[in-house]
DNA sequence: TGGATGATCGCA
DNA sequence: GCGATCATCCAG
């Protein structure tokens, strides 16, 4: 089944820990890829320090305050993409930062992006995920669902792995809340379970 | 361990 | 306008 706006209406936390082990599919530039989520952060709004809403609203962050199941894309470092699904009622701030896959189809386009020839190590991180798939800045704002042209959704298996909470990573603020959620048996993490 | 690399936003 | 900062990655 395909996840939609009444699955990302809830909490960033309760969104980031039910997301693990369901598959992110995304058609861009006529290649379909998939993975596994084994990774991900919430971000809140108004009490995180961390996230791009906690001043309130501005140019960039706009869709973070807009209905839930859209696509937040922002560029970091002058570098890389982040890909994130926005939660909570509209209104509300709120975002998943999806930081790691399990590459299941489309491994060949994958590869080509990151110009890489192992499998190992193509989606294993926010940006590294973001440009196997081909995400940028185009994504921002799409609805999530099958559709014609770029693409992105997501659906849930019935089994559902293990599930733990860790410290969110690359933060220097409220870095003491457990917002990372991981697949801690996966090894396609950003960093292993210990930490 | 630090450099790449550019958009963003608060403050002046 | 200016500049510190940034939810990162990789070579060395």
């Amino acid at each position: 089944m395909c996840l939609g706006p009444d699955f990302f209406a809830r909490s960033p936390l309760t969104v980031a820990a039910e997301l693990i082990g369901a598959v992110l599919h995304l058609r861009q530039d006529d290649a379909v890829c998939s993975g596994r989520i084994v990774e991900t952060e919430a971000y809140a709004g108004d009490d995180d320090p961390a996230s791009h809403a906690y001043r309130g609203p501005t140019p960039r962050n706009a869709v973070m305050f807009g209905p839930p199941g859209v696509v937040y894309v922002y560029f970091i470092y002058g570098v890389h993409h982040c890909l994130n699904i926005v939660t909570g009622p509209e209104g509300t701030p709120g975002a998943v930062l999806i930081r790691a896959v399990e590459p299941l189809d489309g491994l060949e386009a994958m590869k080509r992006r990151r110009d890489r020839d192992r499998d190992r190590g193509l989606t294993n991180g926010p940006g590294k995920l973001c440009e196997a798939f081909g995400v940028d800045r185009r994504l921002n704002g799409l609805d999530l669902g099958p559709g014609i042209g770029p693409a992105l959704w997501i659906t849930q298996p019935p089994d559902r792995p293990r599930v733990t909470a860790t410290s969110r990573i690359g933060l220097s603020r409220a870095v003491d809340r457990l917002w990372r959620f991981i697949d801690p048996d996966s090894r396609h993490l950003s960093r292993p379970a210990g930490s």
